[in-house]
DNA sequence: CGAGCGATTGAAAAGACTCAACCACCGTGG
DNA sequence: CCACGGTGGTTGAGTCTTTTCAATCGCTCG
């Protein structure tokens, strides 16, 4: 690892720390996080963990997005998440004690601080109010996740793919969706061909604009209505 | 509620106990657990908990089977799990703060013991191995599910099917498998005639055997070769 | 004995995928 | 500065899996 180090990244000032899992950490615990954590700047598209390794730690987004997903028998990548700054990824694993069943990888230039297991897990024993975040979060992504198993099993890719551009909608702050054509297919769940063709009926319905790559959305209660959602 | 309450039903004596999440238990737990729990006699089809209701306990199967799942706006179900004897189910959704998001309904006569959020959250405050078990059940969970919008998303409904009867073959201890072809499409995400037809296919290169509702698989080798699982 | 539900079959239609070709943009090196 | 190569985006056509709808069958239960 020869990643830049960002020695003066510090968790007391950072923007992110107040909307993340780390929200309800007091003075001390933040202290003892940083203190731990070690934070680097990755390119866009590099690999922050993948499936198969054994976890060593949990990842911070202080800045950037990365793609959570999983790779197929075919290849084919299936994204599970994108995450953004101020989501905490990669502690699932911890407790199950196996390796990780998922990759990372950033989508664009991202600071990202990571945090040993067992500074992590200490501050976690430490701190229920941050054991409770951990519980509560666990238990979220296990709910959602049974919801996207629902979306993929009973809905049309049409329908998927309105789904996806309102979920990433909220991601983006900005409102330009700003993922590749594969990628977008990668989450749906379908070819990328496909996502193209019904990129642009949604064009020319009026509900999206293309912007070379870029999507924004134009009329979101029509892609709700479409997703019955 | 005027379910026969069985008295005389002891987590002691419980053979379910030392496979399920209470398996760590020290016996000063079990019969904290034991004098809070409250068991109860199901039929079969009888609903256990349905989404939308806020959660007030957990659940521990005794004996039984019961099928876990959510309803898409069509109507159509979305099994995510069976559940089995010494599964405990339910507690997802205590520590998200949420309502539960999955209905789950008995698929055979079940027995299976109610806990009190107090006294399940007491215990597993006072016992860190309880806790343990439950972070690593949690995600475990979450893991799982987000293998299963991958197979979703990727695989062919003939290759779902057949992943799902090797899932089901895990369960059915007698390995005859035993649910409707409605339940059994609602799990595989397709169409009831598609799995009908499917079975007759695997049926007629014998993988498996029909007698009546119930399946049995004669060549699990073929079976995991056709879902490259 | 009839009602009704779950299982089964058939035929037609639709949604999505694959494959192949082409285009557009971008950075590189000559 | 421009030709080049490469990647990602786009389009078209044909194919195939899967769905839908309709009808039939078989069994159980009142």
């Amino acid at each position: 690892m020869s990643k830049p180090n960002l020695q003066h990244a510090s968790c007391h000032s950072c923007e992110v720390r107040h909307t993340s899992l780390f929200k309800s950490l007091c003075q001390e615990g933040v202290k003892s996080i940083d203190d731990a954590k070690d934070c680097t700047l990755y390119k866009k598209n590099e690999p922050v963990f993948v499936e198969g390794a054994y976890p060593k730690g949990v990842f911070c987004i202080k800045s950037g997005k990365i793609k959570v997903f999983t790779i197929g028998e075919s290849g084919k990548e299936q994204i599970i998440r994108i995450a953004k700054q101020g989501d905490v990824v990669g502690f699932r694993s911890l407790f199950s004690e196996e390796p990780y069943r998922l990759s990372a990888t950033t989508l664009e230039e991202s600071s990202i601080c990571f945090i040993k297991i067992e500074d992590f897990k200490e501050q976690v024993n430490k701190e229920p109010d941050l054991l409770q975040a951990v519980l509560k979060e666990l238990s979220k992504e296990s709910g959602e996740r049974a919801m996207f198993i629902k979306t993929m099993a009973q809905k049309t890719v049409r329908q998927r793919l309105a789904i996806i551009l309102l979920v990433l909608d909220e991601i983006y702050k900005d409102h330009q969706i700003n993922l590749s054509r594969e990628d977008l297919a990668n989450y749906v769940g379908t070819a990328t061909e496909t996502v193209i063709r019904l990129l642009k009926e949604f064009k020319e319905e009026e509900w999206i604009e293309i912007h070379g790559r870029t999507i924004e959305l134009k009329n979101i209660q029509s892609l709700v209505q479409e997703a019955e959602f």
